[in-house]
DNA sequence: ATGTGC
């Protein structure tokens, strides 16, 4: 089959894989995660599949040019792509990582369960709605110095459970421990800085979330005891970045990799893949202003946790201890960092990006928490408002085809605009009430532009990567009720 | 995603 409009091929590998075999200057094939229907809904969409072929042209790509199952169309890059770059010879892309520098999740647990909190679900979803500053430009409860914002910038969640933000396990329990090495506030500008100061601690706007759910249903009973999953638990999913910091450093180094776009020596099918070689000094700030927007994004994530915590126990009147409210993991679903894998036998330093798709570590890799290490890192994956959501876990098999990552959410099937076309005259909040979700909005076009049709089917993103070995099920989680900006 | 768009 030819892609339309373009010479591109797509051949079927097997039941959940397709194949964009290289042609013209692609320096590697396409390899995309779908079964035949989602092929078919993502051809009908948008032009993401020539983003595959296009990211298969940067210097230094390893293996394929990687799409999950959630990809659709984004800046330069797909949303839902893979790309890993050898570091010696490669490129780093800030369209390979997106706006939200560590959009990420982080799932709370709790010792209840869905009848304990049936009838109260209205007056928890308003404590959190006032617990947490959300909305667009929304601004925080802490006003922090420059130099204070640094720290933030340079240790992350260590700096938020310093300043009595949660507990030290809470750290054990995010990816990087809630810190990436390397971040020198000093490589980013005034004007990222200046976004960032009254910011930390809110929510932001779009797809970010806060959802009280429970556990519908177990699929893998080992891990789910081993994640400390029970039936009918009740859950709290966080889901949010690194907010105007991150977005002012995403744009600031699109243009700076802009004005030396000419030293990468080859020329790029799309501008939007504007990059920088890794070696490069472009490319080694952008790495270390992308640790920087990571450390914000988990130092915020971490404060609203703490702030739910507190909403949340002091509503129903107990002991957080009680309650458990205990965080399962915190995962980024937006970022580069530079891992050692496999590649034809030998173990090599690459850049991974991973942009709208989500580490999935498998069981024994020293990168998992101590705690989970015998059954693989926990991968959060939140679904639209009005569906569920999922705790899958990490795979070999992830490690051995995807640089050890799989999907990140429902993905878009609408634009924002179209969605807002698509739900004109209609009562979201309304509808999504007749189906049992409570939910709170400071802005009604965000919950117009979150429609639960504006996304695909998250239940078939997540057959499809557990079908094809990348991630496996253990648990789904069914909204009660939802936060949002 | 974003003090939403140059």
């Amino acid at each position: 089959m030819n892609l339309k409009g373009s010479k591109l091929r797509i051949e079927k590998i097997d039941e959940c894989r397709y194949r964009i075999p290289k042609t013209g200057k692609m320096r590697v094939d396409g390899v995309i995660y779908v079964d035949q229907k989602m092929m078919d809904e993502i051809i009908a969409t948008d032009e993401s599949l020539i983003q595959v072929a296009n990211v298969a042209h940067l210097p230094g790509i390893q293996k394929y040019s990687l799409a999950m199952p959630d990809i659709h169309w984004g800046y330069g890059f797909p949303i839902g792509g893979v790309a890993a770059m050898d570091v010696e010879q490669g490129v780093i892309s800030p369209g390979g990582v997106g706006y939200d520098i560590n959009c990420g999740c982080r799932l709370l647990i709790t010792r209840i369960s869905k009848k304990d909190i049936k009838d109260r679900i209205r007056e928890l979803v308003d404590a959190l709605f006032k617990a947490v500053p959300c909305g667009v430009g929304s601004k925080g409860k802490i006003k922090l110095s420059k130099n204070e914002e640094k720290k933030v910038l340079e240790q992350g969640s260590r700096w938020a459970v310093k300043e009595g933000f949660g507990t030290e396990e809470d750290i054990a329990r995010t990816e990087e421990g809630g810190m990436l090495k390397g971040a020198d506030p000093d490589l980013i500008s005034e004007r990222a800085l200046e976004r960032g100061k009254e910011q930390l601690g809110t929510l932001g706007a779009g797809n970010h979330f806060l959802e009280i759910g429970y556990v519908e249903e177990i699929f893998d009973e080992k891990t789910a005891r081993a994640f400390n999953l029970f039936k009918d638990q009740v859950t709290i999913l966080i889901h949010c970045g690194s907010r105007g910091l991150g977005h002012q450093i995403c744009d600031d180094f699109i243009r700076i990799m802009m004005k030396s776009i000419d030293e990468l020596g080859i020329e790029l099918p799309d501008r939007q893949l504007v990059s920088a070689y890794i070696k490069s000094k472009e490319g080694q700030a952008y790495l270390s202003a992308t640790a920087t927007a990571a450390n914000f994004a988990w130092a915020n994530r971490q404060i609203i946790m703490h702030w739910v915590r507190e909403a949340f126990s002091s509503t129903l009147a107990a002991n957080i201890d009680e309650i458990g409210l205990e965080l399962l993991y915190d995962v980024c679903h937006n970022i580069a960092k530079i891992e050692e894998h496999e590649i034809d036998g030998k173990k090599r330093k690459v850049c991974v990006h991973r942009k709208g798709a989500t580490r999935a570590f498998p069981p024994k890799h020293p990168d998992v928490p101590k705690i989970y290490r015998e059954v693989g890192q926990p991968v959060l994956i939140p679904g639209d408002m009005g569906t569920e959501s999922y705790v899958l876990v990490g795979t070999q098999k992830a490690m051995e085809d995807t640089f050890g990552s799989t999907c990140h959410g429902a993905g878009r099937i609408m634009s924002r605009s179209k969605a807002i076309k698509f739900t004109k005259g209609r009562a979201i909040q309304r509808e999504l009430e007749n189906k049992g979700i409570i939910v709170k909005a400071k802005g009604s076009k965000t919950l117009k532009e979150e429609a639960p049709e504006a996304y695909k089917d998250v239940s078939h993103v997540v057959d499809i990567v557990h079908k094809a070995g990348i991630s496996k099920k253990v648990a789904r989680i069914k909204p009660l009720g939802v936060v949002k900006g």
